[in-house]
DNA sequence: TATAGATTTCAGAAATTTCTGAAATTTGAG
DNA sequence: CTCAAATTTCAGAAATTTCTGAAATCTATA
């Protein structure tokens, strides 16, 4: 590795940090590396940097891309691809979030949706069925929400975020917002406990 | 396999879902079992419905116990392990949150104050430094919203996400909030483009 | 359209992860 | 304490994933 004791250390801990996640850790290694340096990075500075394999690092790069993690860049009188990660940080985070819900939250509500249809055959179906209801309701809702919130330009998100529980002030003091939050479907009738 | 169509598709989809996670397609499967049926079952049950080998399903088990993500439960009369997933949805989701937040993201916080430590050596240095204050300050927003939101009770929190974002109406309008959002830090002084 | 540089593909090697059966350990009842 | 049932451990087998080098393909320019 060709790096900076700090870049070296911070670059090692996104690898293993992606390993946790589904992301290999070569193409952690790489997308770190981007996100550190200001400058485009091409894949020849790449392996220099990280020491794999010339298509490692080209299969890495094309695996960000897939997941529009990274931005391709082209510097004059040259035709190499150089490559870098967003300057805006909350531009990643909508990114990485927005592209796992892709691929994970919304096959598996289809999936979901889809076994709804199926005629339960046994009282465990029947309970199978309940079960897949309320989780697909909870997806549902969460994914809904996110949607919603990701309409915000970032300013107000972040103001949002600060605030924190303490919006919830506004839901005691006002009833003004009774028509939002349709009292009953979750808050009012569902019971507490469980069995 | 040893179930009902339903079920069998169900646990299909959560194990390959599983794998896309850190957890492995085994321990998805213990779980969706888990998670589908109303009874507690035991390891012998599991292995049955599912054909993996006894010694598979205890490991599995062990990581759910781990995971937090299992209860342990005793009949009378029997001294097998039987396990559960707790009926309340709300439950699992917190729990989900709070063990990858423990795993994944608290570590991860560690080790970028920590280089914020290091003393930079050199320009690239300085802006790798500039780099991971940003994303540590990014993630401590982040997470202690998450632990702020963590503390409301469950039909507060549905009535939050229903709302979304039309409770940024309340920021728009109201004034009278302006000592908790701080104005300067994050919406005011941050500069939209970047480079 | 020939060519040189850049990138991608892909089959097999290497590494890692998962899974199993057999043996060891734990547990509780008698 | 003894026994049998239940569970766990663990070394190696099996499966999967990652990584590489060599060959193929692409691309801009002269």
């Amino acid at each position: 590795m060709n790096l900076s004791p700090l870049h070296q250390e911070f670059v090692l801990h996104f690898g293993e940090m992606g390993s946790r996640w589904g992301i290999n850790r070569t193409v952690g290694q790489i997308y770190a590396v981007l996100f550190l340096y200001a400058e485009p990075l091409n894949a020849e500075e790449i392996v220099d940097k990280l020491g794999f394999s010339r298509s490692n690092v080209s299969m890495g790069l094309k695996e960000l891309q897939a997941w529009n993690l990274v931005r391709l860049k082209h510097l004059p009188d040259d035709r190499r691809d150089y490559f870098t990660t967003p300057d805006d940080l909350w531009e990643i985070v909508r990114t990485l979030v927005n592209e796992r819900k892709k691929r994970e939250i919304d096959p598996t509500l289809t999936k979901l949706r889809e076994l709804q249809l199926q005629k339960p055959a046994s009282p465990e179906d029947e309970h199978a069925h309940a079960r897949i209801a309320e989780l697909a309701t909870l997806i549902e809702l969460l994914t809904g929400w996110y949607d919603d919130m990701n309409t915000l330009e970032t300013d107000r998100l972040v103001q949002l975020l600060k605030l924190g529980a303490a919006v919830q002030k506004f839901l005691e003091s006002a009833g003004s917002i009774a028509p939002f939050i349709r009292p009953g479907t979750a808050s009012g009738a569902k019971k507490k406990g469980g069995a």
